[in-house]
DNA sequence: CGTATCCTTGATTCGCTTCAACATTAGTGG
DNA sequence: CCACTAATGTTGAAGCGAATCAAGGATACG
């Protein structure tokens, strides 16, 4: 079932020096010398089609991924068929930190488009970040940003209306698509109004009627997944100066 | 500010070794030789009084703490006041690793009663984790346990009603207490009604009128902080066979 | 012992969900 | 290529759960 497709010395040769997400991944911030012994690292490439999991909840742990290209969701299931995504990861960002802790993933990772990922050996990377100083430091920041994100989520769906979620995500998403090389205005969504509201706590029509306020505000417009920012600024007021709940 | 007691190498000699903690902290699953170098890690300790900070949002990071004794909530701030509550930690329980993203701590952690917590310099400790893989896969897997909890808690902001959270909450805590060999069942809540429902994206009144519903329904006791657990399987199904919403 | 903090409970309001109908887009096969 | 169907998105009306507003009571602390 895994379309993993091993990886030449050759074929993969400064693979991470070369590639473009450089700045957005793991390898950020390592010296030249450092960044020569990382394609140890990079065993094979995975093609995941769109709708497809990368990993799944109680599937046995190995190995982290990088997004080379493409986007996924992770989300958790309850016994009674509630989801929660828990987040949406773009290019160069990491997926399956859930499983270091029991060496079981937690969660499931599913493909929103056509993806391929760099498959990182977990226990290849212990050892090489025992060796490696840049490569472990920039492997805990990894962990930790995560972290901060959550809690991040925890702010936004503990304490904000609906309004002020859907705007904060789509700052996050704008902010995201900039760090890429994409319009910071101007961007499609991946993912269904019903995985937006799973992962803001919403119903699909919260998320769909807040679209439609943001449009008639000026604030965005909106054309089912295509997203356009008119007003920023706008959209950042919205978040702060709301009054609390 | 920092009453931090600089620990000599004698009395400090196997700290770790020695700690009742031992199995929730840091150092767990570790061999005893390498637990022999562990104690190189602690610096030293640190007591906070009740509603003290050990750090605060912006403050530069240089360590992170393991629990000895007492408790802390960590939160975040909006710019218009709102707070939330991202957790709870207990003792072994390890704080602080929200700093290392960006060298600066992303959220306030304040003690919740008299605490004291072991200070770990993070410099050491990535440095003592390359020579010793028992540490940084322990290390690790703090981590990564972390980020799973913090996707616990987004399915239950995001998608669990308001009596749902709560029984979530009491059997965490439940679980978390008997972990540290107290009773499953009858234990001293320490932060306000204020700061459960903050952490729960609830108001004070929800907290408390749920509590009151659960001790009509006898679920559990309820006395202020005081809280006993009656019939623990009740609100087990409360949190799986509630309707979805 | 007095006072601030924390907690409980009731009445009312409001925001989001639910239910429902319809519109639009994407995907499929003849 | 178009017809057909499923999936996705929009919008309206009604209901409900939690927030808000308000008052009183219990507890802890100096």
């Amino acid at each position: 079932m895994k379309a993993t497709v091993p990886i030449t010395a050759a074929s993969l040769k400064k693979a991470c020096a070369q590639c473009n997400l450089l700045e957005l991944c793991l390898p950020f911030g390592m010296t030249d010398t450092e960044l020569d012994r990382l394609d140890e690292l990079i065993s094979a490439r995975r093609k995941i089609k769109r709708q497809q999991p990368l990993y799944r909840t109680g599937s046995p742990f190995e190995a982290i991924y990088a997004i080379r290209t493409g986007s996924f969701k992770t989300d958790v299931l309850l016994e009674d068929g509630r989801e929660q995504v828990t987040g949406f990861q773009m290019t160069g960002e990491i997926l399956g930190l859930d499983g270091i802790s029991n060496e079981i993933h937690s969660c499931n990772a599913i493909a929103l488009e056509d993806s391929e990922v760099c498959v990182i050996v977990y226990a290849k990377l212990e050892e090489l970040a025992r060796e490696v100083e840049g490569l472990q430091h920039q492997f805990h920041k990894v962990m930790s940003r995560e972290i901060v994100r959550d809690h991040g989520v925890m702010m936004l769906l503990g304490s904000m209306r609906a309004e002020e979620r859907l705007a904060a995500f789509l700052l996050n998403m704008s902010q995201r698509f900039t760090a890429r090389g994409f319009s910071p205005a101007e961007f499609h969504l991946r993912m269904t109004r019903e995985e937006i509201g799973s992962y803001l706590g919403l119903k699909l029509e919260t998320v769909s009627r807040a679209f439609s306020r943001f449009q008639e505000e000026g604030l965005v417009i909106v054309q089912q997944k295509y997203i356009r920012i008119i007003n920023g600024e706008g959209l950042k007021k919205l978040i702060q100066h709301q009054a609390a709940r």
